[in-house]
DNA sequence: CGTTGTACTTGACATTGTCAAGTTGTACTC
DNA sequence: GAGTACAACTTGACAATGTCAAGTACAACG
């Protein structure tokens, strides 16, 4: 094959990222190979390594990607027709079901990379304020920090819990067959925010939204 | 090498399948290798073949191992000290951490094998049968089908989200430096029991237990 | 004694991740 | 404008892996 210049800068580097990402989508992270990966890129089974140095940069870039994606999508959550903990809710299964790709890679620490690539750390360090930046927003200021940091892992468990036995779980095998999946996983979430406020209220915190 | 008759009938397949949970414990699944896991047994490169068929089928088999487990774990669940949201949500998540290569097999869709195992299928569901009889027992029998189902759905989100954040997810890293991991780990179990109480009670259901 | 089956074994092959060593074009100095 | 440096790739190896195919050893059974 003729080398053959491209259109752009980084157009290699994004072409060779969405094969990743695709493969990871339908196949999961397990079955990623470098090779196909060029192959789906149009390039030589080397030019992935170029940019991202090993398999793991792959993933980690992956990650980085991803954890921006997710900071964004917390800062855009709109507050204002539900109850903070519900719309926190949807956002993060709305990203989780948006993003399979990305969401496969960047909750799992043997492949996410966030211990050896700085940059994708980071951004998940980013993300991780924004959502604690949520919680307070939940369950109020007034709650100390220690508290908050209590909700927001429970919230953090809730949501995540059910983004992954939602994608990769058994739990879609388990539905009534023939029932509405969507309105029963709706269900669950709705089951959730209110329990979530009625034990915010119980706490004697206000939450600021709504 | 002599082929050497072992001491007891199936003493081979389990030692391969110890050899892969351990590999899987201390490496994830990602990096477990047929011959490996051959290696460390101190058979052929082929031995495992014979029992499992492919690397799928050594997957499939620590999947049944594992639901038979928790199915067990679930059963033997001692209601009397705790709440049973309580009790359920420890059961939980001492599963997930003493059987850390199980777990990290049984909930991943992609290698699991549910879907292509029979038998690790069904006792997958007879596990998933036993969670609901404990969501029958947390919420009462009165509420409805469709409401335990709900719940039963909500419960398992929180505890799998909280299990996998623990072993494999980004939440070990978040916790305060110095701060003690496992009593912030047991302060999120006592406000998520506590809130799935709360609403129990909301909801005019009365938990058998405690 | 011959057959059958189980429990393995060795051998081969395509594919993979990765190292090493080109090659090509562009940008910048002198 | 010749020379140099560097980015953006390339082709070519190599060991290791998953798996197919074809043995081999041994017990049980007729």
């Amino acid at each position: 094959m003729v080398p053959g210049p491209h259109d752009q800068h980084g157009d290699v580097r994004r072409l060779v990222l969405d094969a990743a990402i695709a493969i990871i989508e339908s196949d999961g992270a397990e079955s990623l190979s470098m090779r196909e990966v060029a192959r789906r890129a149009g390039v030589s089974h080397q030019a992935p390594y170029h940019y991202f140095g090993d398999r793991g940069g792959i993933f980690a870039a992956i990650s980085e990607e991803g954890f921006a994606s997710l900071a964004k999508a917390f800062r855009e959550v709109d507050f204002s027709n539900t109850s903070p903990a519900k719309a926190g809710f949807i956002a993060y299964l709305g990203f989780a079901r948006n993003h399979v790709g990305h969401f496969r890679v960047m909750f799992r620490n043997d492949i996410c990379g966030l211990a050896t690539h700085e940059a994708a750390a980071l951004t998940a360090e980013d993300a991780f304020n924004e959502l604690l930046l949520m919680v307070s927003r939940t369950i109020g200021v007034s709650a100390s920090e220690a508290e908050q940091l209590t909700f927001a892992i429970m919230l953090w468990s809730q949501a995540h819990g059910l983004a992954t036995l939602i994608l990769d779980g058994p739990l879609m095998n388990r539905l009534p067959v023939g029932g509405d999946a969507e309105s029963q996983i709706q269900a669950v979430i709705e089951l959730a925010s209110h329990m979530v406020s009625l034990q915010a209220m119980e706490m004697g915190l206000v939450p600021q939204g709504h």
